[in-house]
RNA sequence: GCCCCCAUCGUCUAGAGGCCUAGGACGCCACCCUUUCAAGGUGGAGAUCAGGGGUUCGAAUCCCCUUGGGGGCACCA
């Protein structure tokens, strides 16, 4: 049988770091092996799920590239797919119907207690120095018990029977894992007071629904493995195949979160980390081809993956690797293609009133075989170039003056300086023609060419570190170039 | 508290009994290139392979224990 994969996001907040690897090994694995990719939506929890989230994860996933074969809706069209729909709340019927099932068989049992009740359980317990677990009080109520509690108007919660044993299973990541149901808390709950159903059922009902073959999740999920299998069996289904990838970790080696770090892909790609970047990070956290390629594409991730070569262990996460594959495959990226995915980032920096206007697409080719090797992340042209691009810049007097000069040195090298880019004309105003006269008239005064460069490259840009100066001046024009020194020479007269 | 999982440089990792006086990458430090900053190149510091027992002629690699870390134990997913 073909391998049938699967990601299930929860719509509960924006797409997760950890989600997109999930899918992203979900995706690599079912491309290697020539199996189906699905997208499924869990969105039961109708408290948090909002169709915001649903749009925010599906819109990161493409951005991704992890294009699915199956799901609520498939590049850009409505569902697709034999076992539409796609979205939890929209597939209600079926797990009432397998709820009911397992009713009928005594596999599962309504509960009334309430949430007081269960609260008193649970803190005895804890007093008692005992693992959190349900206590059975409605495990075994007569039809004449269970009838009056509905006529008191209680209506129950379904509770699954664990039973006894041990459940075992073959982990492709990790290997066997057996654990005994005494450790899983109890019978638990598959389907709320309220008629909706739980996690650990949908997740089931959908799985076998689905002829899902590899359940492939964070490794969060080992511990609940017992209670999904138990489930496929109570409903008669074959059980999957399960890998549990290693958790993505905080700098502390906690299970990665918003609260410690940078979570959410949305804030990845505003601050110009290109999906390449992301998706080869991403596959190497946790899984490695064996030899020391790594920068790779999403093909050839696919080509080289292997599950069975995942880590077990946590892996930190680690953003100064990330932005270094970031710099690599940004001057990796064919000119047009940087320039097109610069766009909205110049485009920001208007926004944000940080530059003035917008420069063509015809000033941005030309910038760009001295920027891509510059650019750490797209969101870093602002701070490269964004000098060229204002009206006016802020020069600070202590920065304009070179380490060995002086005030008065300064002035000189300015004016000179002034005088002989003027001397070149506008006609040839390109950088042959304006450094060796430069050179020349740093040698002529007996000064440093570097002290000279640095005092017209922080008079004209304000800052100290820029792409080269000629390319600058040439970029920056004659007339802008002549009155930004103009103005520097005045904050020095002064 | 109980159960489960994990353990090689600060970080990501190579390593599946001898090729390891443990290799690569990020970061860090030098140097080269160089008008600054990057990029690139070269070199360096950095891991007694968590610790202790075994097995073996031989262990980072196999087994056991300890320690440490993480995850799970909801009418969240």
């Amino acid at each position: 049988m073909t391998a049938r994969v699967r990601i299930a996001p929860s719509p509960t907040g924006p797409l997760h770091i950890g989600t997109a690897r999930t899918a992203l090994y979900n995706y690599l694995h079912a491309r290697h092996v020539g199996g189906t990719f699905i997208l499924r939506l869990e969105d039961t929890d109708r408290a948090r799920s909002t169709t915001e989230f649903e749009k925010d994860i599906l819109d990161g996933l493409h951005w991704l590239g992890l294009d699915w074969d199956e799901g609520p809706e498939v590049a850009g069209e409505p569902a697709r797919g034999p076992h539409a729909p796609y979205r939890q709340m929209e597939r209600l019927p079926s797990y009432e119907a397998a709820a009911q099932r397992l009713l009928g068989l005594d596999l599962a049992y309504p509960c009334y207690c309430t949430a007081e009740e269960l609260e008193a359980d649970r803190r005895a317990q804890e007093a008692a120095r005992q693992p959190p677990r349900y206590v059975g009080r409605c495990a075994h109520l007569t039809v004449e018990e269970r009838r009056a509690r509905e006529a008191d108007g209680r209506r129950g919660a379904i509770r699954f029977r664990v039973g006894e044993g041990t459940v075992a299973f073959d982990d492709l990541i990790r290997g066997r894992v057996e654990i005994d149901v005494a450790n899983l808390g109890g019978d638990f709950v598959i389907v709320r007071a309220d008629g909706t159903p739980l996690y650990h059922f949908t997740v089931v009902v959908d799985d076998a629904a689905m002829e899902v073959t590899d359940v492939i999740r964070g490794e969060d999920h080992l511990s609940n493995t017992p209670k999904h299998i138990l489930l496929f069996r109570a409903l008669g289904h074959e059980v999957p195949r399960f890998a549990h990838l290693p958790l993505i970790l905080n700098a502390d080696r906690t299970k990665m979160s918003k609260r410690k770090s940078q979570t959410a892909i949305d804030d990845y790609i505003a601050q110009g980390f290109v999906r390449e970047a992301l998706v080869n990070y991403l596959a190497l956290l946790g899984w490695s081809t064996g030899t020391e390629e790594e920068i790779l594409s999403l093909d050839e991730l696919v080509e080289r993956f292997d599950l069975g070569e995942v880590h077990k262990g946590g892996a930190v996460f680690d953003r100064e690797r990330l932005e270094w594959m970031n710099g690599q495959w940004i001057r990796r990226l064919e000119p047009e293609d940087l320039i097109d995915r610069l766009r909205p980032f110049v485009e920001a920096e208007m926004v944000a009133g940080r530059i003035e206007r917008m420069p063509t697409d015809e000033e941005l080719r030309t910038l760009l075989p001295v920027i891509q090797e510059r650019l750490p992340t797209l969101g870093a042209i602002g701070d490269l170039v964004g000098f060229l691009w204002v009206a006016d810049v802020e020069v600070d007097p202590g920065t304009l003056v070179p380490k060995r000069w002086d005030p008065a040195t300064t002035r000189d090298g300015l004016a000179a300086a002034r005088q002989t880019i003027e001397a070149v004309g506008d006609v040839s105003f390109e950088a042959d023609e304006l450094e060796p006269p430069l050179r020349a008239l740093a040698e002529s005064r007996g000064w440093k060419a570097g002290d000279l460069f640095m005092a017209i490259r922080v008079a004209v840009t304000g800052r100290t570190a820029t792409p080269p100066l000629f390319d600058t001046l040439v970029a920056l024009g004659r007339d802008r170039v002549l009155s930004r020194l103009d103005r520097a020479i005045e904050t020095l007269a002064a």
